[in-house]
DNA sequence: TTTGCAAGTGCAATTCATTTGCATCTGCGC
DNA sequence: GCGCAGATGCAAATGAATTGCACTTGCAAA
């Protein structure tokens, strides 16, 4: 799946006014290709082989801002951490794989149009919503 | 809402072969009228006032226990701690008002079905799933 | 009914993720 | 280059949840 032209993260930050510091462009750039959804301490890692002096409070400051600013996600999947991607090109949801933790995102246009349908009849606008599903590989003769 | 002819959480217990001390007792009866998706410390309180020597360390090791023996739900909405709920008859979602923190519950069994196939789709089998709807009362531009 | 003992509890201490106070540093607009 | 608000490093603090340990207690078996 190709990313059609698009700001970087970087310049979405310099854009609201947020310094682009050393540890926050390592930062940017580990969020900008991680392919799955690290949590804090991974990002740490990522960052710290490529810039070893960032401290982990930063990492948690950096992704607070980032995500009030709107340019990550932050998920909770029942593992206790909360987990961040780049804010993704158009919205998606979560397989988890419940026996290798892995996520895998899909998209229902239908989903989210029923969701919509659903909000109004009770009088609600949606803000956000998030849908996880926890699964395991399908097994043909379930023992 | 009436709930039909049903086993008690009590009685649902035994039939695991849990004991039903006193102070499980009352966080049984607690969650069994509970209307709303109370958090530990919520739960905590309204156990002490029918049962004040009711530690809280007892309290998360029950909710751990009644979880593990599927007969709570737990959640985990976007504000830090767990809420529970007793295993609702059937299955639903949650709209959560983002102004109050209030829960809503609704249920669309064609989220439900889409859901199932677009699993089976991907190859999988779903174990649970979540769906948290975060909303605001529609404001067209009354008041 | 009494008894044995594994399951459950209270309490305090611990863990784990995350936040924060504070002194220092540094982008970046001037 | 200067100034300073914003950012950082570090260590300590927080808050939810868990756990070790000694003590209790349901409840099955006798």
């Amino acid at each position: 799946m190709k990313h059609p032209v698009r700001k970087t993260l970087t310049e979405r930050c310099k854009r609201k006014g947020l310094r682009i510091t050393a540890p926050r462009r390592v930062i940017l750039q580990v969020l900008e290709t991680a392919q799955d959804h690290p949590d804090v301490d991974e990002l740490h890692s990522r960052v710290r082989e490529i810039e070893p002096g960032v401290n982990i409070a930063t990492v948690y400051r950096t992704m607070n801002t980032l995500a009030e600013h709107g340019l990550i996600e932050r998920h909770s999947f029942s593992d206790g951490r909360a987990r961040y991607e780049a804010v993704p090109e158009s919205h998606h949801d979560h397989f988890i794989n419940v026996d290798t933790g892995e996520v895998i995102e899909f998209r229902s246009d239908e989903i989210e149009r029923i969701q919509e349908e659903i909000a109004r009849t009770y009088g609600f606008d949606i803000v956000s919503h998030r849908l996880d599903i926890y699964v395991r590989p399908r097994q043909p003769d379930d023992d």
